[in-house]
DNA sequence: AGAGGTACCTGGCAGC
DNA sequence: TGCTGCCAGGTACCTC
């Protein structure tokens, strides 16, 4: 479900709920997700304060007392602020409670999501610590990319979406970002040009940036903090698209598997 | 070191 | 209707 535009809608949703709470407790009816909830978490957050609602590439990292919250969302996590509380569904696994009596629910049918706990400040977390630049930064350009991709025989498309390469990149919006770059997806990384890079660093900001200010992309049930769709599934333009027109050139948009991910692109526009 | 495959899990859908 | 197989927005971890 959730790239980095979705992770950020879902943080700008929560966020003017959560700050400045104390955390009244835990409910954890199912530990077993990516992995299993530590035991000890409800000790380090009750009682705290959260001081800040932040996010690094996919993740949020929710500030509280003198450590931090770190949660993914994986493929198919949400989370939603409850004014009060309701009969909890299937697969809603955690509440934290927060002190005017309203919660914070985490939803995953799919349990690839994950609430974990770091001591400090949360970017030192093994899972954290070898991410690479947040790609709406300026470390995040083509001459990085360039200079990064040399001798790699790794098509672009598995390349822009490690997240050691860059992060929050997934696999909607790097279609659509090579789509807008006229790269095609399969193109090894390292045989593509130094122009060519500063084009896909432009589209993959412009990409992102776009769908975070319509609020993500909404494909089967992705809804922001406050149960609102994303709008982006408008703008789409290759994902998901195969057999349909290119609005650029007319040509039938194509998919291929790269890396195990269904992959689209228009064979006219992107070489 | 880099590249590719596997694993985790549930639900929805196409095809038979 | 019911079964089977495949697909899904992520990514750590394993092997070659």
């Amino acid at each position: 479900m959730p790239e980095l535009p979705e992770v950020e809608t879902t943080r700008r949703g929560i966020e003017p709920h959560v700050c400045g709470q104390r955390v009244s407790g835990l409910i954890v009816r199912q530990r077993r997700l990516r992995w299993p909830i530590p035991a000890r978490l409800g000790r380090h957050l009750q009682g705290h304060r959260v001081r800040a609602v932040r996010r690094r590439g996919k993740y949020l990292l929710l500030s509280i007392g003198q450590g931090t919250l770190i949660i993914h969302l994986g493929m198919s996590g949400s989370l939603r602020i409850l004014r009060h509380d309701q009969p909890p569904g299937p697969h809603d696994h955690v509440d934290l409670l927060l002190n005017d009596s309203s919660r914070l629910r985490f939803t995953d049918p799919r349990r690839f999501g994950a609430w974990l706990w770091s001591a400090g400040p949360g970017e030192q977390h093994p899972l954290l610590a070898t991410l690479g630049p947040e790609p709406l930064e300026a470390e995040f350009n083509a001459a990085y990319l360039h200079a990064l991709s040399r001798g790699r025989r790794l098509a672009i498309k598995s390349f822009i979406m490690s997240s050691q390469v860059v992060v929050g990149v997934g696999n909607i919006y790097a279609s659509e970002a090579l789509f807008r770059a006229g790269i095609h997806p399969a193109r090894a990384a390292g045989r593509i040009s130094a122009p060519r890079y500063r084009r896909l660093v432009a589209t993959i900001k412009e990409v992102l940036t776009e769908a975070i200010s319509q609020g993500g992309t909404t494909l089967r049930d992705f809804v922001d903090g406050e149960g609102k769709p994303g709008y982006f599934r408008h703008e789409l333009r290759v994902y998901k698209r195969s057999g349909m027109a290119c609005q650029q050139c007319a040509r039938t948009i194509r998919d291929v598997r790269i890396g195990q991910r269904s992959s689209y692109y228009c064979p006219g526009c992107q070489r």
